[in-house]
DNA sequence: TCTGGGGTCCTAGGACCC
DNA sequence: TCTGGGGTCCTAGGACCC
């Protein structure tokens, strides 16, 4: 049988939930409708473009450009802040209610979904009634619009929904892709960035039905395993599966802050560390998870981007261990160019501490700080973030220093 | 006050073993 | 005695997404 997907896009997502939530709040002004965009704190060095309204667009604002650029573009935009909390609310509301039409539902990010549609025809006889429908509802519920796509398969609904917006639904089903998909400029399609599309632009292929009649050939010399997605993809093949666990599939958890001034300082670096750890390891234990892998990311002031990582003997939830293992990787890479950025990564997360006892060594007995640590957990999570971080684990930085 | 933050997946190359 | 080659594990970095 054939496959219904449905993918629904949130359209600026941010902007639209900002003007939500401003209107709500007795704003007068939809900010939908002006020249406005939602943007991080320049004095926090997170000036960029975060999502932009059409009249901002209008001006040739484009998203993640710096603020002070957008404002030489139009220089009566107006900038809000991003409401995170607010934007999670929206995204489980709308989520929530799409739940009314299938079980069967894959959050793709906090503003697009799949929904599998399959085997629902003798409830809905026509699907681009219903999407209408659930769009609608939306709106009308909500106070945002959204774009549907309906296709055959999750890549033919995502793109069908990013066809033309906003409020707009519209159908890419195997039978239309030669007149609806091959039209299109390779760069339109899905997991098709900048580098790829200059790389196609130069074998001299810029349509999306010139990369259909490529042979894979000669697209497997310059993109090795990424040909045959190109191949697929191209031709509206997709056998992915809708599935919810994909999108909590917690591969890796990592947080990153852009310091509030390039700092070589390294015992205010492993402030920063230690702060960010605790953030992680609390992410951790709060998913029931354990690491493997640590890593530590490093911007300078150049914009030069590094990392280091290095695997933990023993998979761990364990703040005090965790620390231990980013300040000893801290320490052998840090090339002392004063940073602009640091993070921290947690990955190879499991779900059961693998305790392996090596027969070269005697466990040492560790104390069990599991007890200390969900209470810990527990009133951080009452008071807000970072309150508590026990003293002890600050000396873990210190330590190092003067070895 | 110039360039965010959180993810996934893939690849190349080195270390090490047989 | 003149350096093969397969396999595995690990790491750094890049491309892409929202």
């Amino acid at each position: 049988m054939e496959r219904i997907i449905f993918h629904i896009d949130v359209n600026n997502a941010f902007l639209s939930w900002t003007a939500v939530y401003l209107l709500k709040q007795g704003y007068k002004e939809d900010i939908r409708k002006i020249p406005s965009v939602i943007g991080g704190d320049e004095k926090e060095r997170r000036g960029i473009v975060l999502a932009k309204s059409p009249v901002a667009k209008k001006y040739g604002i484009v998203t993640a450009e710096p603020i002070y650029q957008a404002k030489k573009k139009c220089p009566n935009l107006q900038i809000f802040e991003a409401n995170r909390e607010f934007y999670i609310e929206m995204s489980h509301l709308f989520k929530n209610y799409l739940k009314n039409y299938s079980p069967n539902i894959e959050e793709f990010s906090i503003d697009e979904c799949f929904i599998d549609m399959t085997g629902t025809n003798y409830l809905y006889k026509d699907y681009v009634k219903l999407a209408h429908k659930i769009k609608d509802e939306i709106k009308e519920k909500f106070g945002f619009t959204v774009n549907v796509g309906i296709g055959n398969n999750k890549l033919c609904a995502k793109m069908a929904s990013d066809f033309e917006k906003p409020d707009k639904v519209h159908t890419l089903y195997k039978d239309e892709i030669v007149t609806k998909l091959w039209p299109l400029d390779v760069s339109e399609l899905f997991m098709v960035g900048k580098k790829t599309t200059q790389e196609l632009y130069n074998m001299n292929i810029h349509t999306i039905e010139e990369l259909a009649h490529t042979p894979l050939g000669k697209l497997e010399k310059k993109f090795k395993k990424q040909a045959e997605y190109l191949r697929k993809a191209s031709w509206g093949i997709d056998d992915s599966e809708v599935n919810e666990e994909n999108y909590h599939k917690n591969n890796s958890i990592s947080t990153t802050e852009t310091l509030k001034y390039d700092t070589v300082d390294t015992d205010k670096l492993k402030e920063y560390l230690l702060r960010q750890t605790e953030r992680v390891t609390r992410e951790l234990r709060e998913k029931g998870k354990y690491a493997n892998t640590v890593s530590v990311i490093f911007k300078d002031n150049q914009f030069i981007s590094y990392s280091a990582q290095e695997k933990l003997s023993n998979s761990t939830d364990d703040t005090r261990e965790i620390y231990k293992k980013v300040v000893e990787i801290f320490d052998k890479n840090f090339k002392g160019i004063s940073l602009r950025l640091i993070g921290v990564r947690l990955s190879e997360l499991t779900e059961h501490k693998n305790k392996q006892i090596s027969i070269f060594e005697i466990e040492e007995e560790k104390e069990d700080n599991s007890e200390i640590q969900k209470t810990i957990d527990d009133l951080n999570k009452k008071f807000g973030n970072d309150l508590i971080i026990p003293a002890s684990l600050k000396i873990i930085g210190k330590n190092s220093l003067e070895k």
